[in-house]
DNA sequence: TTTTGAGTTGTTCGA
DNA sequence: GTCGAACAACTCAAA
């Protein structure tokens, strides 16, 4: 028998989805899955995950809205391919609608199993959702892509196309996918929902923000989002991650209200076209002539970076905050990964993936453009000289001290750590460092 | 093809 | 304390 499946991924809502959209439209008995990646649970450090819990009550949440309206959520746990190849053989000429991905190892797996449905005589309809522009949408006049922000999004707000309100552009309208709710499957899972303890995982402490946004907030956004003590950031990064806000929705708002917080979803779509047309990003220096540099790779000083006891305050806040909440503030990630690259002169692949394992909003796009930005080596990135100063950050982002305060209580006390490099010494050992690297390289 | 202008987020130094 | 220039020179995008 014939079947239609649209396979929930980094997509996680019922509305405004581009594939459920087409999928409803296009067929009237459609079978939403969603399956738990053990490739990819299984290789996460730790087994307090709020990301997993959140993927997982998430999960729980639109399988109950499902079941609310007549239909249900297939929900399975193991290889992706190999469920996909057992729903196959149960269904042939079967029919999967999804949202595109375009990190490296997601666009292998997604090519494998478009493979195992037109082998199998189905076919497989992928769209455009995690992002207002793709890869080829947004490109210089001859085609290729962009390699500096500031260009790239002029072109980007051109290609929005609605001569004086971006906000009405057609590239940000919504799908409205419950017009369509009633060509949803009637089929009912077989099995319950699986817990978070059968895969392995435990719950958390840690809070997960809210999907919602105010108008004041995206309003002040420009003159409060650098001081990491004022709530002046929407901490909506873990929505956009797993798709549980619509990316449409929020640059819509961000359209009307903020050109600089509009700026800010720009730079998501700008880094995911750079991983798209550059994958070797992923691992190693976007430019190869920073592939040379001698890290000092010390690991207790990496060590005490991770824990936050490098003596330098807003670093040590940063690390702090980001270790008990899953979170850390942008201006603060600048100066950690600065400080890490710079004076501790540790690969910042080091940090990136200490990030990875840590941040509720781990993107790989946009943490690999920060952190390569941060280390000098990327695309457009802040030339190697530029140095940021723990001191002068401290001063000019938490005047009053508050930010360190609160994650670093110790801070003014005889209980709080040496300095782990002096500032003036590290400054010039780095700058050393990188000239003696860059002198040296031959293209 | 050549030329020109410009480039997320900074720091330090000296007047 | 404040201001502007230097940092070091490179690469990109577009005319």
């Amino acid at each position: 028998m014939a079947k239609t499946f649209f396979w929930l991924r980094r997509d996680l809502r019922l509305e405004d989805n581009a594939a459920l959209y087409h999928a409803l439209k296009e067929n009237d008995d459609v079978q939403c899955v969603f399956i738990f990646d053990k490739n990819i649970l299984s290789k996460l450090p730790s087994q307090e995950d709020a990301r997993v819990e959140f993927i997982h009550q998430t999960i729980q949440s639109l399988k109950q809205k499902l079941v609310d309206i007549g239909s249900d959520l297939w929900v399975y746990y193991g290889d992706p391919q190999s469920i996909w190849a057992d729903l196959i053989s149960q269904n042939t000429s079967s029919k999967l609608y999804f949202n595109r991905d375009y990190e490296p190892s997601t666009k292998a797996r997604d090519k494998a199993i478009t493979e195992l449905f037109t082998e199998s005589g189905g076919d497989v309809h992928a769209y455009k959702d995690h992002v207002i522009f793709e890869q080829d949408e947004v490109t210089k006049d001859d085609g290729l892509p962009y390699t500096v922000f500031t260009p790239y999004k002029r072109k980007w707000l051109k290609a929005l196309d609605s001569d004086d309100d971006y906000s009405s552009s057609y590239y940000l309208s919504s799908y409205p996918c419950s017009q369509y709710y009633h060509h949803l499957s009637k089929h009912k899972s077989l099995q319950d929902l699986i817990s978070l303890d059968q895969m392995g995982f435990n719950p958390t402490e840690i809070e997960i923000p809210g999907t919602e946004v105010s108008q004041s907030l995206i309003k002040n956004y420009e003159e409060k989002r650098n001081f990491p003590a004022l709530n002046g950031t929407s901490r909506l990064g873990i929505h956009f991650r797993f798709g549980t806000i619509s990316i449409r929705e929020k640059a819509r708002k961000a359209a009307r209200l903020s050109a600089i917080y509009l700026s800010e979803l720009i730079w998501r779509d700008f880094y995911s076209q750079i991983l798209y047309h550059f994958p070797y990003v992923a691992d190693r220096a976007f430019r190869p002539k920073y592939e040379g540099i001698e890290w000092r790779n010390n690991e207790a000083e990496f060590e005490k970076w991770c824990k936050g006891q490098t003596g330098y305050p807003i670093v040590d806040a940063g690390m702090r905050e980001l270790n008990t909440t899953g979170f850390m503030h942008n201006r603060v990630r600048m100066i950690t990964a600065s400080f890490l690259t710079k004076h501790l002169l540790i690969d910042w692949r080091w940090g990136e993936q200490y990030f990875a394992d840590k941040l509720l909003d781990f993107d790989l796009a946009s943490n690999n453009g920060g952190w390569q930005w941060a280390a000098g080596c990327g695309t457009d990135a802040a030339p190697y000289f530029r140095i940021f100063n723990p001191h002068t950050q401290f001063d000019k982002f938490d005047k009053n001290e508050k930010y360190v305060k609160q994650f670093v209580p110790e801070y003014g006390t005889d209980d709080y750590f040496e300095y782990i490099v002096d500032h003036k010494m590290a400054r010039e050992r780095c700058l050393a460092t990188y000239k003696r690297s860059l002198d040296a390289y031959q293209a």
